[in-house]
Formats: structure tokens, C-alpha cells, sequence
DNA sequence: CATGAATGAGCGTTCATTCAT
DNA sequence: GATGAATGAACGCTCATTCAT
């Protein structure tokens, strides 16, 4: 059993919830340390600093996200299909790394990111921006910014999932469904 | 005119927002008290300290936003005219207080916020909800969680005017009106 | 009495001696500090960083020094005359400003000089170096390689000085005029 | 040939030119492992802490000098004879062990020196001192503090390895023998 | 024995807060 | 009241030292 491997990656994941939480600035480096239990120079074996730490973070789930969602992506199908693909990546994404996507979110035009992180976050972009410039094409989305429809889009998804961890909701597949079809509502072409 | 009030004024009107562009943890009180031109002392006769400074602004404007939704408010009108109501209200507060919207979505889930504040929050929220719940009841609203149709709203909202400051989009009455509609589509009950 | 001033003149004094006792690397702030009888963070206000103050200091005293020695430089006499106001320049200069020269010489290669202190240097150097290239022109000086000679004069007088200060010798006029000629036999052109 | 005590020689050498080039302070274990090629922890096998280190190699290198010296020490020589051994044991020293005198000289008064290394240092002083006191006796040497001579002829030899470790100067005898005819006129008696 | 991952004390520095003026 | 110089706790980070392997 690899110690250091888990020690880092107890340092990603302490970091990935307490940045989701707090944000950077207000994330320390003990708190950190403390919350992954290791000593807090230990961070710095891994992670040349905490601005490295925050890149590598945002880069290595910018990347996962953007895998999720060009995986399978039923290029042929229609716009609705495409957009259910594109939705129900969030999903799988969401549950199998909680604070991910709103920490991706939350931290996307950052004073502290670098450029690869930047592009990154770009490619992400363009993927959501591709599809909804292809729906507006076919007008079957509806001629509005793209960047606000994706907000939109995020907006509803993240806030239901704040409230499914909260307890305040539960996570049933019609819930799913019904803001999936709320989120669609708000970006298709209605005649 | 009495001085003491308007440098009350000046500090709020710095803190918002330089709260507001930069967050929280990144602004500093020598900053509030460069750009507001007074001492960094005289910041702690008015509030005192920087976290009392930041949950009396929290209240303020979500207090002030929760009187511009409520004012005039058609009770007695339909869903859709309703609706409207509320979002010019968030137009309107938006013209009027540049960075307090943007400035209550970003801080309201903060760890700094104490309990005042968050019941603030919770009472804005709950006139939404009320104006949503009475909606679903007439099933003119989907039957969604109250919040996450909330979130829709406010995110798109926001976007909208994140890019209207960032010049990459123009205000116009057409736009104004065509996220209004993409919104109502979001939450309105579908047949 | 202005006490600012005199803040900024006891952490200049006391990161003089501790410079010089100890070395820059080995001398932390928090020590100068307490020598200072100020807190930490007042040393920030007078000087931007420990970098900034040490090449304050070393551009202060070196161009206090180059003063005193340039300072009446009697030109158009011998060069034994000139030797004598050279050495006299570093007698009274020790005396008024203690642990001056010592924190000069110890530091004046030192990697975290900037280039303002480096030219500093190069023109106290050059001061010195004309003395007795001209020296070594008229066959008063002998023909060694001039940074040897200087290194020579240095070592003499600073090691005397520290002998004076730890108590070990008595400061006579007898004495500096001994090691005086000792330093002018060490350069000057035997036959 | 054991392994240990080659390690303990690597990590000795390391030390020696580490400490003599950037100093004590600036210089850190892991330098002086990665230098001698072992681990750094290894050199906690061989020496308590740093602080031990330092002071066992001061030690050392203080000892082997003083051995040089009075090595073949020409007891019934003339003074100048004998000056012309002490010198030309610092030549032969300096070229069988490139930076240990000029460790010694810009360390012999370091905070972090113990007691042993103090006297070990003063041992040295006491033999360069015994030499000049008793040429003082003959009166062929000038009545000045021996320290301060010793300063004279230290200062004068280190600055002319300086000059040739930095290219700015070949090292022909010519100037050696140069230097050691200054350093003899700024100690000797002249009448 | 030798290693280097891990630790935490202590560095240089910032900034919320205080208080003499 | 108003100020900003002064403070020191706490930050990000380094490195001497330890210890499991």
C-alpha cells in the first residue's frame, strides 16, 4: 500500500472541499494540513505551493469534467439527446466527485490561475458553447448569449445539488428529470 | 449635511464594492479606507470590526432588495405578470446598486455570515418561494424544488450582467427581455 | 520629538550591529526587532522588506564613508599625506559610526546587494584603487595587484578595531599611528 | 576500503566548500547531502547536527593548519626565514585544501562556534603569535598588537587566493613572492 | 547502516485592530 | 471625532531533524 500516493491524495481532496467551501483565499495551508492530517510542510513534498496546489486542482477536474462530458457524446443524435448526454455528465460527475464542479465554478475566473488552467477552462466552455451554437443554428435553442444559458444551466444544477447534500431534497431520478427538463426549457427555442 | 454620515456612507458604498469585485478575503480594510479617503481607523467608529462591517452591508442590501421585490407587488395579478414584477425589481436594483446583487449571490453561503444575516437571506428567498409556491399551486409553476428554480433565476440573472459590465454584451430592452423569457420558461409548468 | 524618526533610527542601528555581529542571513527580523524595541511588523513601514534594509543601510554607509574619505582630500600633496588622510578618514569614521565599516566589508559581495549598492561600492573601490594606481605611477606604491593592497589596509585596521572594542588594546594615538605605518609599509615602494 | 568512512568524507568535503562559498547560514543539509550523494539523514550518522558539523570541521581544518605550520617550523632560522615558512605554509595548505582557509577566516568568529573551536582557533593565533612576539623580542618585528599584524598578513594572502580563485590574477610565484614581501614589510622592523 | 518522507518550529511578511495624538 | 503609526497573530513557506522502512 503506496503511504505517500494516499498522502497526496488525502491533500487533493482536503483541498477540493475546503477550497468548494471556503475558496482560496480563505483556505489555509494549516487548514489544509490539519483536514488531510499530515504535517504542513508535508503539503509542499507534493505541491510546489498553494497556487500550484489550486492549478493542479483545477486543471486535473476541468480535465476529468471535460473527459465525462465528451465521452460518448451521441454526435448524430438530436439536440434534445445531445443535451440529456451533456446533463446527465454533470450528474455522474457530481456524484463521484462531490465538490468538483462547484469548486470549477466558483474558482473559473480566478486572479490566481494560470494560463494552462485558463485554457483548460476554455475547452470546457467550448464544448457547452459548441453544442448551443449548434442548437442555435438549428434553431432549436433559443438566441440568447450562449455564456448566459450555460450560467443558467450550472446555476440550477449546482443549487440542486447543494440541496440534495444538505438533505433538504432527495436525489430520485424524477427530481433529475424534472431539472434536466427545467434547465432545457430555459435554453431551447419555444415558437 | 453631517459629515459622520456621509463617511459612513463612503465606507459602505468602498466595501461594497470592493467586496463585490474582489471578495471578502482579498479586500483589506486599508483598502475600504484608501478608496472610501478616510483612515483605516475611522472605519472601526462605524463597524466594529471587518466582519460586523460585511454582515451589516449583507443585510442592508438584501433588506433593501426584499423592499424593491415586495414594493408594488401585483398580488392580485397573474403568475407571468408577477413574475415580471420581480425581475424588473432585479433590473431596477441592479441600476440602482451596481454591485449589491452580484455581491449577495457571491457572499450568501459564506462562513462569515452570522445568524441575521443568513435569516435576511432566508426571508429574500422565502418571498421567492412564496411567489413560486403560489405558482405551483395554480400549476402554472413546475413542481420543483423551490430553490433550485430560484437559483435558475438568479444565475441567469447574473450572468446577463456580468457580461453587460464586461462590454461583451449591450443592454438592450431586447436582451433584457429575452432572459426574462428564458427564465420563465424554466420555471413555468409545461403542459 | 518626533518618535517616528526615531523608530526608523533603532532598527537602522540595530540591524547595523546585528548585520554586522552576525550576518545578514543569520539575523532575523524578529531580532532586530526586539533590539529595535519595536514590533515586527513596524520594521515594514520604514523599510519594504529585509533586502530594502540592508541596502539602505549598506548604501548609507557607504556613501558616508566615500564622504568622509573624499572630504578634504588633500590632492596636491605626497602620497604618504594622502595615505595619512585615508586612514585617518577610516579612524574617525569607525569612531563615529561603530559597526559601519565591519558590516561593509563583511557584506560587500554578498548576493543580496542590488545594483545601486554594488556601484556604491565600486566607486568607494575606485576611490581607493585611484590612490594607489597613482601611487604605483610615480613608484610610491608598489606594483601588487591594487584589490591585494586594499584587502591588506582593510584587514589591518578593522582587526585593530575589534581589539579596541573586545577591550584587548587601548586606543592610543601612538597605536593608530603604529598600525598606520605598518598598513603604508605593507603598500608603499621599497627600494 | 570502508564504505562509512568514504561517506563521512564526502560529507566532510561537501561541507568544507559549501560552507566556505556561501556561508553557514545560506548553506542547508540537503545541499550538503545532494552534494556528498547520500541521504540526507546520513549525515546525522556521522555528525549530532549541523551545529556539530560546522564546529567539527572548523576543528579539523584549524588543526591540520596549525600542523602545517609548525611542521619543519625552522626553529634556529633567522625571523625572515621563519616568516617564509609560516607564508609558505599557507600556500601549501591552501593548495592541498582549496577552501579551508578561507572557511577558517570568515568563520573564526562566528556565533555558532563552540568553546573547543574557540580555543582550537586560538591555539593557531597563540603560534603565529609566539613567532611575532618573538621577533618583537629581537626587535624585528614592529612593536604592534600580533593580532592586528596577523590580521595584516591573513587579510593580504586570502584576498590574493581570492583574486586568483576569480581569474582576475595568475598565480606566479612572482606575485606570490610579491605579496609575501608586503605582508613582511607591514609585520618587520624598520629602523 | 542508509535513506528520504514526514514533521513542525521558526522564518519573512501581511493586515485586522488599537490607541496616542 | 478622525487619524495612521504601531502592534502581533497568523499567514505561506523552508529546512534541520527524526524515524519507519
Amino acid at each position: 500500500m503506496p503511504t505517500s500516493t494516499s498522502k497526496r491524495d488525502h491533500i487533493f481532496q482536503s483541498a477540493l472541499s475546503l477550497f468548494a467551501e471556503r475558496g482560496f483565499d480563505a483556505t489555509t495551508i494549516p487548514m489544509i494540513a490539519s483536514d488531510a492530517k499530515v504535517g504542513a510542510g508535508t503539503i509542499y513534498r507534493y505541491f510546489e505551493n498553494k497556487e500550484v496546489l489550486v492549478n493542479t486542482l483545477f486543471q486535473h477536474y476541468a480535465a476529468l469534467f471535460t473527459k465525462t462530458l465528451e465521452e460518448d457524446y451521441p454526435k448524430d443524435a438530436g439536440i434534445r439527446d445531445q443535451f440529456h448526454h451533456l446533463f446527465q455528465g454533470m450528474v455522474r460527475f457530481t456524484n463521484e466527485h462531490e465538490h468538483a464542479l462547484y469548486f470549477i465554478k466558483t474558482h473559473n475566473a480566478a486572479y490566481f490561475l494560470d494560463e494552462t488552467s485558463r485554457s483548460q477552462f476554455n475547452h470546457l466552455l467550448m464544448i457547452l458553447e459548441g453544442f448551443i451554437d449548434e442548437g442555435k443554428e438549428k434553431e432549436q435553442i433559443r438566441g440568447l448569449p450562449s455564456k448566459a444559458l450555460i450560467a443558467i444551466i450550472f446555476g440550477g444544477f449546482l443549487e440542486l445539488f447543494k440541496l440534495i447534500r444538505a438533505g433538504e431534497v432527495e436525489a430520485t431520478d424524477a427530481l433529475l428529470a424534472g431539472v434536466e427538463e427545467s434547465c432545457w426549457d430555459a435554453v431551447r427555442h419555444h415558437e
